[in-house]
DNA sequence: CTATAATAAGAACAAACGTTCTGATTTATT
DNA sequence: AATAAATCAGAACGTTTGTTCTTATTATAG
């Protein structure tokens, strides 16, 4: 008997997903695993379908898990690392994947000041925020105050909605945002990018 | 006469592709976008590859430009919210892009811990890591001590380089760490990405 | 060698596909 | 009201698709 070697077939059509972003027809894979017939094909496929590296999409096209993408960084770097990092390389937009769950309705924000670094929120930070009017209490929101955009979190007390910033060394600068008629809510943080400013130059000393 | 919206065609497809990762075909667009004729929804298509979100992979189906990926960045003033419109064009960046030079060299790496809180490094942060040992005094690195990796300050001073935490009120808990013989650093901090836990559901989804 | 299961190939088919054509309807402008 | 372009719909085409069936070839264990 033999063992079908799953492995071989997969890598190449990771490599070629890498390429071209897109897992072909039976037709197609025939071609680049070299295989003459696309029951063949069909039946390399349904391996990989129960490996977990495929799945169907609906419409019954193929699609990749995301087993397709994993690759731990231990092994290639060093073995027994207890923890496992992630490795981005094979499919760029996975950080986009994992972000952004409804792009036609979320945009990036620059952040300004230091209101809300007490939840981690930075000058310089691009908030994720998602388009919407129905927030919680206690959630962060983009809020509309005096025709400028700001991030507070949303409060609510006997005399109504208000909006706070999160700075406890500087509560003092930042006081409680309590609209004049309406408070208008642009969208809600979703999350945030950050990009660390390096040190200019990189000459430290190898170690 | 009129214009078509290209826009909330193309929203309703980036929104699709979010949730199942692929293109789907004129037929189940038709569906997705509405229209009763694949004649017509082969026009919008058309117009979208016209506009540069969409392309022919080889073979023949559709998949994404770089172009479908942008999202939209926001400005302080309320004055140029972000229609969508085509006269002023909207300031757009690709997550991707922005956050990593180095594909093959860059990896995220789960922050575990309150050490560098005050860099605003939060637990449950993923922190993006790209490979390289050259480290400049001050800069943020990811170190392995005890066969552990470690997120923290690279310091020096008279007896050699050590690691230090970020993290002021519990100073005492995260005493600098200096290496038994060696320092072995993996990587440098270059950035980070934060999915916000919403109140009530939405865990993250694996990346 | 023989038996057996994995591997490979080909033929065939209904369904879905991308595309083109032709015609109807809507819309804004004159 | 008349016009012209944009929008929408339906039908029809040849091709590719995913899938199943049947049959040949290989490799290994007994």
């Amino acid at each position: 008997m033999q063992q079908l070697d799953i492995f071989s077939y997969l890598g190449k059509l990771q490599d070629y997903y890498a390429r071209e972003k897109i897992i072909p027809s039976t037709t197609q894979l025939s071609v680049l695993w070299n295989v003459k017939a696309r029951s063949w094909t069909h039946q390399i496929v349904q391996r990989l379908k129960e490996e977990g590296f495929l799945e169907n999409a609906p419409g019954g096209r193929l699609r990749p898990t995301s087993r397709f993408f994993e690759r731990i960084v231990g092994h290639r770097v060093r073995a027994g690392l207890p923890q496992q990092a992630f490795d981005v390389q094979p499919e760029l937009l996975r950080i986009d994947d994992y972000l952004i769950e409804k792009p036609s309705q979320t945009i990036l924000f620059p952040v300004r000041g230091d209101s809300m670094i007490d939840l981690g929120i930075l000058e310089g930070d691009m908030v994720i925020i998602e388009r919407g009017n129905i927030a919680s209490i206690g959630q962060v929101v983009l809020a509309i105050v005096d025709n400028e955009f700001t991030l507070k979190v949303l409060a609510r007390d006997q005399e109504g909605y208000y909006l706070e910033a999160r700075n406890e060394k500087r509560s003092a600068d930042y006081p409680s945002i309590r609209p004049g008629h309406k408070l208008e809510i642009y969208g809600f943080y979703m999350g945030l990018i950050r990009k660390a400013h390096l040190p200019g130059h990189r000459s430290g000393s190898s170690l």
